[in-house]
DNA sequence: AGCACGCCGACT
DNA sequence: GTCGGCGTGCTC
């Protein structure tokens, strides 16, 4: 064979080996196809892959080895690094290397799309256009209008948004007759220079500033603790500022779309044309775009959610990671990594910092500065010195309460709102009663296809299940009884939204929570409302307790905490703390002391009483004291396997078998559970189970893992169960 | 994951 | 005699 004439290809199937291909005679003059995405023949169909390496001879059989059909793009999309960073991950989540190069490829290039054009391109009329637009007809007139507006010079897509009617089409039928052609606008005004300069900063901020931009050009993991309110966000302003005078590209990362756009603004602001977005909020073609963009170093600074972390960006010299404590930065399925451990990872292998910042850091986190592995930073007091709220319980035990609203919270709301101020109410159930009792025989109505109860929504006149994507006519005859009395017990925002309205009649009062922000720009409205004062109260879940920055709202009520005080699982406690300081810190963010009231039962529980009285970082240290004795991570690593089968009892035989080929070659100290079934063990018709394996090290879940991968894929097709592994699972049920 | 091959039951 | 069920194996 001829030099150099193979290619390994990871081609994007869920398999976990690499292909060899042969490489045409007209394709072996190109120098660099490492990271270069291929179409090349996979059993019956063609398929897409990344070059991953090229070589003279494969280990293949010479008959079996086939051709690759076509190159897909001009130069790789991926370099060293990123492939570097690639097979780390399949490796660390025992995923296969194709999906993860897939994953971290924008949507449009994991297909034979080409890729989106990199410059800046605008639209300008030609010398045929001006006298088309002469003889243009009268039912011509989309065209005329674009036309007379090209007439005036040449327009980018982003300025032709403004038209009313569909404008795309009508530009293609005018490139086709060539009355219009597209230019690139490199002309395009770059603004260079900071467009706004940043504050001063206070000394406790220029200290994690200072930490941060000290160690550049090298690995640092910093925890930057600031109380809500205490300004992180100029922090890392002042370090990617710093990167960016250094000739680096920076890496923002936010937990959701809803906290971007205050992020975005802020860094827009400061650093103009050289910040790009990347969320699950824009169309497939603006993720591409703004992902190439980062790959040829146009953008410099790239602020997005979980998959923003895979982006290349060959300057890169800094990532923050905002919230970091935040579950959503953890995929929830299929590749089920952490962007948050992506991120330091990248920041390791590329020898640059990078910045976890939370109000409550994660306990991981924490255990990590405990162990002197990262450094931390800490701001403790608010600019301007603006008080902390106060934080308190309602013990609401033997109380009257007015749907779910004891007389001190409704008092309190109405203290608040005299005084010109806003309230906001917390609740984590949405729809109007979560609940629905049959009077006769006591049965709740179940979904039929999950162990769960289901959810009346007033509004809509329906009942749903909340774990599958059934809904019912609220007159659906309840299976009970011949004549069910059906009563609805619990709340949800839905019912509290009414309840409010009701006592305070002449108050402005939203909702907001996943069935409200259905309609595209909801979200985008009441916060808006909110923040301009517009709204008295806001009713939501979970939603409203992150990140947002409301200057006048005073009063956060937590309707109900106890749903999160007895739990199976052994972060909810670490959870409810997170939470309640992240819904604390919604309080009072002027001068007006901020009040928090959390109703509950049990006023008295220990972890409650610890995050009140001592703080999140007391807590935190009595939890990091408990998990290291009960073996629990961040003390020790977990795996969970999880299985689903359409058999009641399929993923328990599964895993059961699983175990028992686990357990027979685990190294001592390595912990494989019986199987387990789900905390809902019906799920969509589906029956779950899971294994819970935990060793003192990742080396020793890892090795095991490794070891007997393929003989668990060869049981779970026997079994025909789909099952995946979760390393560093975030929920354990 | 797809997709085809292959070997046993109810239909024209 | 065929159509079609889903068990098993393969993809350079």
């Amino acid at each position: 064979m001829s030099g150099r004439s193979v290619v390994v290809v990871a081609v994007f199937a869920p398999l976990r080996q690499t292909f060899d291909y042969r490489l045409p005679k007209k394709f072996q003059s190109v120098d660099n196809l490492i990271g270069t995405r291929v179409l090349v023949p996979f059993g019956r169909s063609t398929r897409v892959g990344v070059v991953l390496d090229r070589k003279s001879s494969s280990e293949v059989a010479q008959e079996k080895l086939k051709a690759l059909v076509e190159l897909l793009d001009d130069h790789p999309l991926l370099d060293g690094e990123n492939l570097k960073l690639a097979r780390w991950a399949a490796r660390y989540y025992h995923h296969p290397l194709g999906e993860v190069i897939a994953t971290m490829l924008p949507t449009r290039l994991r297909r034979r799309r080409s890729l989106p054009p990199v410059k800046p391109h605008a639209w300008q009329i030609t010398a045929s256009g001006k006298q088309g637009l002469a003889a243009l007809g009268r039912n011509a007139g989309r065209q005329k209008e674009v036309l007379r507006l090209l007439g005036s010079g040449p327009f980018a897509p982003k300025a032709l948004a403004s038209l009313e009617f569909a404008w795309r089409p009508v530009i293609k039928r005018l490139v086709a007759k060539a009355w219009i052609e597209q230019i690139d606008c490199d002309t395009a005004p770059v603004p260079n220079a900071p467009v706004e300069p940043g504050v001063v900063l206070t000394k406790e901020q220029n200290n994690a500033a200072q930490m941060i931009i000290e160690s550049f050009s090298a690995f640092k993991a910093i925890v930057l603790q600031g109380v809500t309110g205490s300004g992180k966000t100029e922090v890392y302003l002042a370090a990617v500022e710093c990167c960016l005078d250094r000739g680096g590209q920076s890496l923002v990362l936010v937990p959701e779309i809803g906290l971007t756009k205050q992020l975005v603004e802020r860094f827009q602001a400061r650093f103009g044309d050289r910040v790009g977005v990347i969320h699950s909020g824009l169309t497939d073609l603006e993720r591409a775009s703004t992902w190439v963009l980062c790959m040829h170093r146009e953008v410099r600074v790239l602020i997005g959610t979980r998959s923003a972390v895979w982006v290349p960006m060959p300057d890169l010299a800094l990532v923050v990671v905002d919230e970091e404590h935040d579950q959503s930065y953890k995929q929830q399925e299929g590749f089920r990594y952490s962007a948050r451990d992506i991120a330091t990872v990248r920041a390791q292998q590329g020898g640059f910092p990078v910045v976890l910042g939370s109000a409550t850091p994660s306990l991981e986190s924490l255990a990590n500065v405990e162990r002197g592995k990262y450094a931390r930073a800490v701001i403790s007091s608010r600019p301007r010195d603006i008080p902390m709220p106060l934080i308190s319980c309602v013990d609401v035990r033997g109380l009257e309460l007015t749907a779910g609203l004891s007389d001190a919270l409704i008092d309190a709301i109405r203290t608040h709102l005299d005084r010109g101020e806003q309230a906001l109410l917390f609740l984590n159930r949405r729809g109007y009663s979560p609940l629905l009792i049959c009077r006769n025989c006591g049965e709740p109505q179940r979904c039929d296809q999950c162990d769960a109860y289901v959810v009346f929504h007033k509004a809509l006149g329906v009942t749903r299940c909340h774990h599958c994507d059934r809904q019912w006519h609220v007159n659906r005859r309840a299976r009970c009884c011949e004549e069910a009395n059906i009563a609805q017990i619990g709340l949800g925002t839905e019912r509290i939204e009414e309840a409010i309205t009701e006592l305070f009649p002449d108050k402005r009062v939203r909702r907001l929570d996943r069935d409200s922000v259905r309609r595209q720009g909801y979200y985008e409205e009441v916060i808006t409302a909110v923040a301009g004062g517009e709204v008295d109260i806001l009713i939501g879940t979970q939603m409203v307790a992150k990140g947002l920055d409301f200057e006048g709202v005073t009063l956060v009520g937590v309707v109900d905490a106890d749903s999160r005080l007895y739990s199976v699982d052994f972060r909810a406690d670490e959870r409810l703390a997170q939470l309640l300081l992240q819904v604390a810190g919604r309080a009072g963010r002027t001068q007006t002391q901020g009040r928090v009231l959390i109703q509950t039962h049990h006023p008295h529980h220990p972890v409650l009483r610890k995050i009140i009285d001592d703080g999140y970082n007391a807590y935190a240290e009595a939890a990091l004291r408990e998990r290291k004795q009960a073996g629990l991570p961040p003390y020790s690593a977990m795996v969970i396997i999880r299985a689903e089968s359409a058999k009641p009892t399929g993923a328990l035989d599964f895993l059961r078998q699983a175990r028992g080929l686990l357990v027979e070659h685990a190294v001592a100290r390595v912990e494989v559970s019986y199987p387990i079934p789900a905390l809902m063990e019906r799920r969509a018709g589906k029956y779950r189970a899971l294994v819970v394996i935990r060793a003192s090290k990742r080396s020793h879940t890892g090795e095991l893992i490794s070891d007997h991968l393929e003989r668990l894929e060869d049981l779970a097709r026997q079994a025909r169960v789909r099952w995946s592994l979760d390393i560093d699972p975030q929920d354990t049920l």
